[in-house]
DNA sequence: CTGTTAGCGCCTTCAC
DNA sequence: GTGAAGGCGCTAACAG
């Protein structure tokens, strides 16, 4: 029966390819500096093979004091931020390079961040709440901050990013011909980072634009909060909405039809995240895309250049965000 | 400087404390069977703590021969399947046991089951796909398998939970009046497992309630499909169709409407999970909601069940599914 | 009731 | 080019 032996170890292997333990792991580890017989490689590949030797990773840990696991606290967010889309996204990016992805809840323990660097000694943690951050960090562990500038802080969730693609927003609404304009704020307090950012991308871009004064409101993403905000934004003359999000801008999109009020040519709405149920409301939303594949893959590549501790590479902004033209605007 | 310093290990602890790294550890973990004076247990916790002491897992997984950690193998599912909710669930669910989850993408190692098995050595694995499964699952670790009927399954993915909601919904447009009713299936191939379930069950239902011809159409979520799909259904003389998911049943309202199609008096729509977006299309979204909160809750007692070798929780499928009644039926 | 000891599997320095 | 030995931090068996 298969699975009821104890593990291979590299001393079964050794013993298999009749060799010292020390070749097995030179061998299956590519030791640099090491020049080992290709006749002995082979048996030596070949034996671990047979025996199905796979390197039990405490072992190496134990020894290195550190492990391969990239530890990633998980953000009180609620779901549908894109949150899954970089958790799946980033596990499967790091599986190359040979890490894994372990989720911590912030709710773990008292000082998350600075307990998991000790008792998983992660070869990074990544963090998207700042205020968890600054805790002392033992030993060098490498860390990456959400929703903020500063180095070490991904690309698609920096504070400027987040800015640019509210401006962007913005910008097509003028570009369009709307010169009053009013912007939906998500009232949810998890995601108050975000909000803030967005909120100040956006008022700086219509500032530039001419436009000193963006009205703002703020609601739940709900068929109610969504019919307010549409009494009071027309009340205010305003042309078009920029939401915060498509969850924000969708319960408008629904809440204008409900109540007779023709979209766009009453307000144009526009959202940002590209939610594939955007394509199928009525008229079907306007929106910025955010690319999380893309995004994930630089993220995976700072993290990396922060683990071999290399000059980590420029944030190019370019391709995260897209805009979809559809008929909302 | 804080963090500089080597992580402090039980002997740095026993020797603040005055005592040995043994007696450590015991007062820690409690150990059964073990009984420490209360001076010495406290004098080992303040020193503990004045340490910032936190055990380093390697060194336990080593010793112990199994980590705590939950391996989940991440399946090929697209986004939006509800299954970040259960990522992020179990994650949450996990952590007061003092377990964490590691995401492994399916893609990681040719085996990766046994892969993961060896050198992990994770408390249990949670694989989504049967077919990665019945691998030989070396030493005895507990495998949890989704859309199966077996021990050791999911409630939540339980193939007859999966027929039973897709009954719901046919029951449901039964009860309301429809006798012709159509079904929409997903086109995507990854979501196979799970449409062949569903569309079973709601097959099943239809000729319990005494429709054997139960219509059946292919598609993917966009518009020009959910067109297609509409002509046909309504060729058919169909008066109501159960949709494989709302991401599903959203396209299908979405052309309803841009082709003056009457939602529910022309055709009535169901669909299935409770996205929330699904609250806001115009008429909004019938459906059945998937409660993934109380579905990871079981999920997570069932797998500590298995880990701890006790019998495993009964398979409660009540609460898990909720029928929301809104405006497309 | 407490301390000593040994060893989990791995990698690396040192000797050959 | 290869082997032997030690130790990473932890816990379980064994002494005291």
């Amino acid at each position: 029966m298969p699975g009821q032996r104890r593990r291979p170890t590299t001393h079964d292997v050794a013993k298999a390819a009749g060799v010292s333990a020390a070749t097995v792991s030179y061998v299956l580890n590519d030791t640099p500096g090491r020049r080992i017989g290709a006749e002995t490689r082979d048996r030596v590949t070949a034996a671990a093979d047979a025996l199905g030797y796979r390197p039990q990773l405490a072992g190496r840990t134990l020894r290195m004091g550190r492990s391969n696991v990239v530890a990633l606290i998980l953000p009180e967010w609620p779901i549908g931020t894109g949150l899954s889309a970089v958790l799946e996204g980033l596990a499967r990016e790091l599986s190359p390079y040979g890490y894994s992805l372990a989720l911590v809840p912030t709710s773990a323990a008292e000082h998350v961040v600075a307990h998991v660097a000790q008792s998983l000694a992660p070869a990074a943690i990544i963090v998207f709440d700042p205020e968890e951050a600054p805790e002392r960090v033992p030993h060098h562990v490498p860390l990456m901050i959400g929703i903020a500038d500063m180095p070490g802080t991904f690309a698609g969730a920096r504070y400027n990013f987040q800015k640019r693609m509210a401006a962007m927003q913005i910008n097509y609404l003028v570009d369009r011909g709307h010169t009053r304009i009013g912007y939906a704020r998500s009232n949810n307090e998890h995601l108050r980072l975000f909000v803030t950012a967005r909120a100040e991308g956006a008022m700086t871009a219509a500032a530039e634009r001419g436009i000193p004064d963006l009205v703002f409101f703020d609601m739940n993403a709900a068929l109610d909060d969504a019919t307010a905000a549409l009494r009071y934004f027309q009340a205010q003359g305003l042309t078009a909405i920029a939401a915060y999000n498509d969850e924000t801008a969708l319960p408008l999109i629904g809440a204008a039809q409900r109540n007779a009020i023709r979209v766009p040519e009453d307000i144009a709405i526009i959202g940002l995240d590209g939610m594939p149920s955007g394509e199928f409301s009525f008229p079907a939303l306007t929106t910025i895309h955010q690319d999380s594949a893309v995004m994930t893959k630089q993220w995976t590549e700072h993290v990396m250049a922060l683990i071999d501790d290399q000059p980590t590479p420029s944030l190019e902004m370019m391709g995260l965000a897209e805009l979809i033209e559809r008929e909302s605007v």
